[in-house]
RNA sequence: GGGCGCAUAGCUCAGUUGGUUAGAGCGCUGCCUUCACACGGCAGAGGUCAGGGGUUCGAAUCCCUUUGCGCCCACCA
């Protein structure tokens, strides 16, 4: 029956059965359950621009415990694998790995071979490509980084059903992006608008206010003296932005400043350009702030655009999509002055101005250094600024109350784990100030699916889009025409003309569920056994991204939160407590440390963090869990060695109740049953860590207590019935703890499990409670005693296993019946020769006087 | 400025409705090559539970407060 290794080992486990469940589809989702029994999982799709980091090996393990307990608890799980490779991360990776850079204006050419594959000089001058050509290269090579990506979630033993996957930029993807998308225009959800948007000047690109960080930079206050139209002396500003000052349209203080009030109405007269200026009034500004009136300019910040709007202020534009100074001169300004910045950059237009300001003596003052937050976009490397340009939006709150209130109470559909997640939601959605900007001027993505008509003069129709049908998605409006018009008619006077941008990589991963539950695909009816999911697993950072979007479109077109459940893990902190870097050592690559200690033992130091807590790395924690998974395999050894029913006569197949019928063995197993419970409510509420803290300490009590007490008795040294019991509870607790570490450990628990049992433990049922009327307590007094004799030996200095004349235990009399139960056990563990027990002490504290045998003592 | 979290042994952390003497692992010290395991076992030392106040028969746990650390958001002329 038994298979045992003579010596086991951990070593070549992973690949062993990793191949293993792939050929029996251990993992795989039945498509026929119902949604009662599905448990379904919206994974996290990885971004595959780069490689794999800890942090994915971390976060990815818990939610694989989650899916392998609910599996075993009987549920069909639904945990598929999505690639986020749409964007502007594969964009930025296919340039650095072949040297190339898109430009539309670039012809296509048939089988071009890029200059390089990976790592092109440093010097090298990217070579523009066509737009076709470049999406070639970047379908090669997501498809290379997700060949890699897959592997290593093998290797880490994720029970993902791997015909479940999808990627954000494949067909099926594009298809359900572009119907979700149209529905939404289609009920009054998107809109486009031309407007002021912060702009990345690198990418060229509008950025949303999810992906707007603030970065301290070093900046400087400039005081500028503005003269008065009317000769009654200036009005000082103080700007940071000087080189913005042709852009100037207006001053602006607070109503009540008194200071200010009689120049409300006024003009004032822009040094070096000479525009008349109004000084107007509004509350945002503030008195204390720099000399407590301020500049705006269209523009500079987003106060700037608020102004602007809300005073109905001209525009003078400055700043170009690439972020130079735009050749125009605006309007009112001075030519001769504007052409000293035309085709710079802000800082080296902001020289050119000081430099003017300081001869014409209208800079007052010493520039004043400071440091200061400005926003960027969160990939890039420069500050935004604020463009006009086009864009498309979908409604999610921030310019609704109704809305925001309803996609608040949202947070009332979820369960969050843990609890406190809820706020960094709520937070984030009650302070939303703009709509969510989808529309991206980018090229590796999902296309924006309509056109625009063109009037008489060529200019787009914007109010009335052309969309196309259903059912021929997905389309690429830049190749396909649309209904009522063929392709000569593009881009002509009367024509049309398709909508050149693509959406945000977020505008598509707010679908995953739809994505992988097959939402409304001809032929599927999945969604509904899936949908709403039972887990969004994902990293509490994306909560106001990934969370929050997915939200707003399952609010729109279902009216229901997309999950039950949001589980939210923690960052990984280097072992110094700060963020994790790039440091020394392989072990801080995943390959190097699932290479190093075993995918079990990084799944034991990933299980150990508790959901939503940031985790040190920690390799001594890898060690332990490699300790750990060489004990489990050492200990199934031990019990599966002793044969169950060896001569014995003894009915193993009889019920627990009649062959378990030492009370010892009847107080592990109610110790076990207990460990069942709390380890089953810990998963059931998605706390995987304390599940495994509960089972650990069961284990190492067990295979240090409850074996070594029983070990002899299960040798047989006391009789056939009494081994019996020991054996079968010794199996019954074996079955129980390989079963409660498969989430955890499921590689050394498949082997161990495999030694004497013919299916993968992990389609085996959780284990329940045997339920035996046990005294959990009773055993700790034979332990408690045994402990005693120990530390005798131990401070004799002699062997454990030294010979004990005689043991005097004095104990109170609630624990003698308990010690007397013990007493055979107690003496052969011991090898004490005899037990006196003595009435005595109190509470349930007891003492030993032991007496080591003279001879052997050394 | 608003919100959230954290503070327990040298280190990393448990300690779920308040309940005897605050636990584990690592590290450290000593002992034991023992018939599952030397990738081992046994034992030991080590803590004013961040500070202060309060509630209670009883507080690491509940309340108030101070300090320190971290995160999110807002403001950024």
């Amino acid at each position: 029956m038994t298979n045992i290794p003579d010596r086991p080992t951990l070593d070549g486990i992973e690949d062993r059965w990793a191949a293993r469940w792939d050929t029996d589809g251990t993992y795989d989702f039945d498509a026929t359950a119902v949604r009662a029994d599905v448990f379904s999982i919206d994974t996290p799709p990885p971004t595959v621009s780069g490689s794999l980091h800890v942090g994915h090996v971390f976060s990815y393990t818990h939610t694989d415990t989650i899916a392998r307990y609910q599996r075993m608890a009987g549920k069909s799980v639904f945990y598929p694998m999505g690639w986020d490779d749409n964007g502007l991360p594969t964009e930025r990776r296919v340039q650095a790995y072949y040297g190339v850079r898109c430009d539309p204006s670039v012809p296509y050419e048939a089988g071009f071979e890029p200059p390089f594959r990976g790592d092109p000089p440093k010097k090298h001058q990217a070579i523009p490509v066509s737009r076709p050509n470049f999406l070639e290269l970047c379908d090669e090579l997501v498809e290379i980084d997700e060949e890699l990506f897959e592997r290593l979630f093998r290797r880490l033993g994720l029970s993902v059903d791997w015909s479940l996957k999808y990627a954000t930029i494949d067909e099926r993807s594009r298809r359900v992006s572009q119907r979700a998308f149209l529905r939404n225009v289609a009920r009054g959800e998107a809109y486009t608008q031309e407007a002021p948007t912060l702009w990345d000047i690198d990418f060229r690109t509008a950025v949303a206010q999810a992906e707007i960080v603030d970065r301290n930079r070093p900046g400087a206050y400039h005081k500028i003296a503005f003269a008065k139209s009317d000769g009654s002396g200036s009005i000082e500003i103080d700007t940071t932005r000087p080189e913005l000052l042709a852009a100037c349209v207006a001053l602006v203080a607070h109503p009540d400043d008194e200071r200010f009030q009689p120049h409300f109405g006024t003009t004032v007269r822009v040094p070096i350009y000479g525009q008349e200026v109004e000084v107007r009034a509004h509350e945002l500004a503030q008195p204390d702030k720099g000399t407590g009136i301020a500049m705006i300019c269209t523009f500079g910040d987003t106060t700037d655009v608020t102004w602007w709007r809300e005073l109905a202020l001209d525009m003078r534009v400055i700043i170009g999509r690439d972020g130079r100074i735009l050749p125009d001169t605006p309007a009112g300004v001075d030519a001769t002055a504007y052409a000293e910045i035309v085709g710079k950059y802000p800082n080296q237009a902001q020289k050119i101005v000081v430099d003017a300001l300081t001869e014409s003596g209208e800079l007052i003052g010493d520039i004043r250094t400071i440091d200061h937050d400005v926003k960027f976009y969160e990939r890039g490397e420069r500050p935004l600024e604020v463009v006009t340009s086009r864009q498309w939006y979908i409604r999610n709150g921030g310019k609704d109350t109704d809305l925001r209130a309803a996609l608040v109470g949202r947070s009332g559909d979820v369960t969050w784990h843990p609890e406190h997640m809820r706020h960094r939601y709520e937070n984030w959605v009650e302070g939303l100030n703009s709509d969510w900007l989808v529309s991206r001027q980018r090229f590796f993505g999902v296309p924006i699916p309509v056109w625009y008509r063109l009037d008489d003069a060529g200019e787009p129709m914007y109010d009335t889009p052309l969309v196309p049908d259903e059912s021929i998605l997905p389309i690429d409006p830049s190749t396909d025409v649309p209904d009522g018009f063929t392709a000569d008619q593009r881009d002509q006077p009367g024509g049309f003309a398709g909508d050149p941008d693509i959406f945000d990589t977020w505008a598509t991963s707010s679908l995953t569920p739809e994505i992988a539950g097959l939402w409304e695909e001809a032929g599927a009816d999945l969604f509904d056994r899936v949908f709403p999911f039972d887990m969004r697993p994902q990293g509490h950072d994306i909560i106001r991204t990934w969370l929050f979007s997915t939200m707003t479109r399952s609010h729109h077109e279902f009216d229901v939160a997309p999950w039950k459940h949001a589980a939210l893990s923690g960052w990984i902190l280097d072992p110094d407590r700060k963020k994790m870097g790039k440091s020394t050592g392989n072990a801080q690559t995943p390959e190097g440390m699932l290479e190093q200690f075993g995918t079990d033992a990084v799944r034991y130091w990933s299980a150990s963090g508790r959901p939503g807590v940031d985790t040190t790395f920690s390799e001594d924690q890898m060690k332990v869990g490699r300790k750990l998974a060489n004990k489990l395999l050492n200990v199934s050894k031990f019990v599966l060695s002793v044969e169950p029913d060896d001569g014995s006569g003894v009915d193993m197949d009889a019920s627990l109740a009649l062959t378990v019928t030492d009370p010892i063995d009847r107080s592990m197993l109610a110790k076990l049953d207990a460990v069942i419970v709390e380890a089953s409510t810990g998963y059931d509420n998605f706390d995987y860590a304390r599940a495994l803290e509960r089972t650990e300490s069961f284990f190492w009590w067990f295979c240090d207590n409850y074996v070594e007490l029983v070990k002899n008795r299960a040798y047989e040294a006391m009789g056939p019935d009494a081994a019996a019991s020991a054996r079968r509870a010794l199996r019954e607790a074996l079955s129980s703890i390989q079963r409660l570490f498969a989430p955890i450990l499921p590689f050394a628990t498949e082997e161990a499990w495999n030694w004497w049992n013919e299916s993968s433990v992990h389609a085996q049922s959780w284990p329940l409670p045997v339920g035996l009327d046990g005294d959990a307590a009773l055993i700790d007094a034979a332990i408690d005693a045994l402990t005693l004799v120990r530390r005798a030996k131990s401070e004799a200095k002699v062997s454990q296993r030294a010979d004990v004349d005689s043991v005097t235990i004095t104990a109170p009399g609630a624990l003698r019946a308990a010690l007397e139960a013990g007493r055979a056990d107690l003496a052969a563990a011991g090898s004490i020769a005899e037990i006196t027990i003595v009435e005595g002490g109190a509470g349930d504290s007891l003492t030993c006087d032991v007496v080591i045998a003279s001879t052997g003592a050394g």
